[in-house]
DNA sequence: CCGGATCCTCTGCGATACTG
DNA sequence: CAGTATCGCAGAGGATCCGG
């Protein structure tokens, strides 16, 4: 196995720090466009440049999209799942519930079901 | 969204870099034990060091075991997918198809259809 | 020999400040 | 508002070394 399987490149992508929380950061509440820094507010931990960074790596593989609105001001950039992005959050869907079949260790994830992140 | 949730937590686990690639590997070729130097030579690229320190945590977490056979010379150790690991892998199945379906960019897997990594 | 540990370098991430 | 600039540190890469 080595960088000329595909596999092997596609986990190299999603398996970046930060990246499955944007996307799915990305698909809660429906999953309609969200901006820079409402995602930066609700990602409790990231810092700008790596959300800076993580967004255009994801702008570039077709997850996301960007859209700036340069009409209004301040400037609105918006940040959306494509329809690429929105079939991989069923991956994380799935980590999740691997996670909650064999590592659910804090009250609040085994009461909610993870229903905060909306999964 | 925060590090108190069992999602964005296991996903910091399990997305550390070769963490899913070494998990592969175990459960490739039917997912008997397999020993250090062997992953190390299957796995090109990985380095000695962060190969050491992935096996520790799997271990750690309990998506692997270690078995240390003393009695043989050179002293052999082997690591296999535990009962957790191999549920695992299903998600790695789940990157595997959703690569499939949006990003065969290579030749090779798409002919193979990724058959070399046994998914 | 095998399974690492060690040392060094270098990229990548975290934290804060600042700008078009 | 949406990022970039700068700095410091942790983690990954590369080579070598070492105990059993």
């Amino acid at each position: 196995m080595d960088d000329n399987c595909t596999v092997f490149r596609t986990v190299d992508l999603v398996s970046k720090k930060w990246t499955m929380v944007i996307l799915l950061e990305l698909y809660r509440d429906g999953g309609g466009p969200k901006r820079y820094s409402t995602i930066k507010n609700e990602i409790l931990g990231i810092t700008p440049k790596v959300l800076s960074t993580r967004l255009k790596e994801l702008v570039k593989h077709d997850l996301i999209t960007k859209e700036i609105d340069v009409s209004s001001f301040p400037i609105k950039t918006e940040y959306e799942l494509t329809e690429m992005g929105i079939d991989f959050i069923k991956v994380i869907k799935e980590i999740k519930e691997w996670a909650l079949r064999w590592k659910v260790d804090n009250r609040v994830c085994a009461q909610l079901d993870c229903s905060e992140c909306n999964l």
